[in-house]
DNA sequence: CCCATGTGAGACATCACTGTCTCAGTGTGG
DNA sequence: CCACACTGAGACAGTGATGTCTCACATGGG
């Protein structure tokens, strides 16, 4: 089976190992590779022949995070229809990566002299895209900046990842609170 | 001079090492106690003596974020005038401490087993009932919770605090940018 | 059946950070 | 002037995580 990249035993699976990781990293992000391992249900060595280290650990749930993040974007059609349901669409396809999200929003500081992965860049752009569209079909406002509300985004995301986590509030109600504060605001619509 | 609590030489001043660490520690949160010292312009050795370690620099600094948010609370008079005019007096408030605040949202994940600190509480309370008066005068929306309108501030200003330190915002729009955002949304207001 | 692959368990040295200590230098107040 | 308080610099051992290695075991393919 030399012909394959990977041994034909599948052996442990690359990425199970990842979402524990990623899981576990979310909640204590100063977990031991030895907590990361048990969390899998692995070795330390097995872990460690697959991640050289901790550092390697952490690209490999960053590229995992770009991935499934631009697959929630392809999923949301974020070109399509009014921007207000594209926003809804983004918010709640992203719901499954959020806590990976913030945990690699909160990581990402370590990287700071490096070049920050292209992938968030790419991403960056097309939510921004997606506000200055909005903000060009009248929809959005336009006294804020679609980097703020990039921005926004991301942090409401990572609010609402951490609080569902910590069970203060439910998590049906992840897409419709962040999705509906973010768009109409605090304040009571005279028209509603 | 033993009748006053700290020495007559003034010493290394208390507030400073704290400002320090938290402007370093917002930024790299795994930053060693030496990085601590030396952006703080003492010895690791003075640092140690002042803060018996790095639990109780955290610790010191979680009192200091406590603080200052309840000063800032104090000073926004959340319970008077319109409930929207006193969360834009909050962000506004907040702001100086908004780089400190977003540190120790990262970092209380850390104290998980432990119980947390009661000032949080307190502060928490304060800003859930300035949302709970705004939804009882019937200024904010009702089909959204005072706990989720209070973590999404807090995360906010986290984000907020992030990108002006990344210079992705400009820092002189950092209260207009939350609080309008949080109180109107993204979209344009009809009446507008 | 036998071999190859992948795994778990453990030992081991290494490394970074930490907490503690000592010693010398500096400035202030009495 | 002297005593005192405080600091900086460095040495020191302890600790925990890490990276690496070996060995035994299990499983699947030829």
């Amino acid at each position: 089976m030399s012909h394959m990249g990977y041994g034909c035993l599948m052996a442990v699976d690359r990425a199970h190992v990842l979402r524990s990781a990623a899981a576990l990293l979310t909640r204590k992000s100063t977990a031991t590779m030895d907590e990361v391992a048990k969390a899998a249900g692995i070795s330390r060595a097995t872990l460690h022949r697959h991640f050289a280290g901790r550092d390697a650990l952490v690209r490999a749930l960053e590229a995992l995070g770009i991935e499934e993040c631009e697959a929630a974007l392809d999923a949301a059609r974020l070109d399509e229809g009014p921007a207000s349901d594209a926003v809804r669409r983004m918010v709640r396809e992203m719901e499954p990566a959020a806590a990976l999200l913030a945990f690699l929003y909160t990581e990402n500081q370590l990287f700071e002299g490096e070049e920050q992965n292209a992938g968030w860049t790419r991403i960056d752009d097309r939510v921004s895209a997606l506000f200055r569209r909005g903000q060009g079909s009248g929809e959005f406002r336009i006294d804020l900046s679609p980097a703020w509300f990039t921005e926004a985004v991301y942090g409401l995301l990572a609010s609402g990842a951490w609080a569902v986590s910590e069970g203060r509030v439910a998590r049906k109600d992840f897409t419709h609170m962040i999705a509906e504060l973010f768009l109409g605001g605090a304040l009571r619509r005279e028209e509603s």
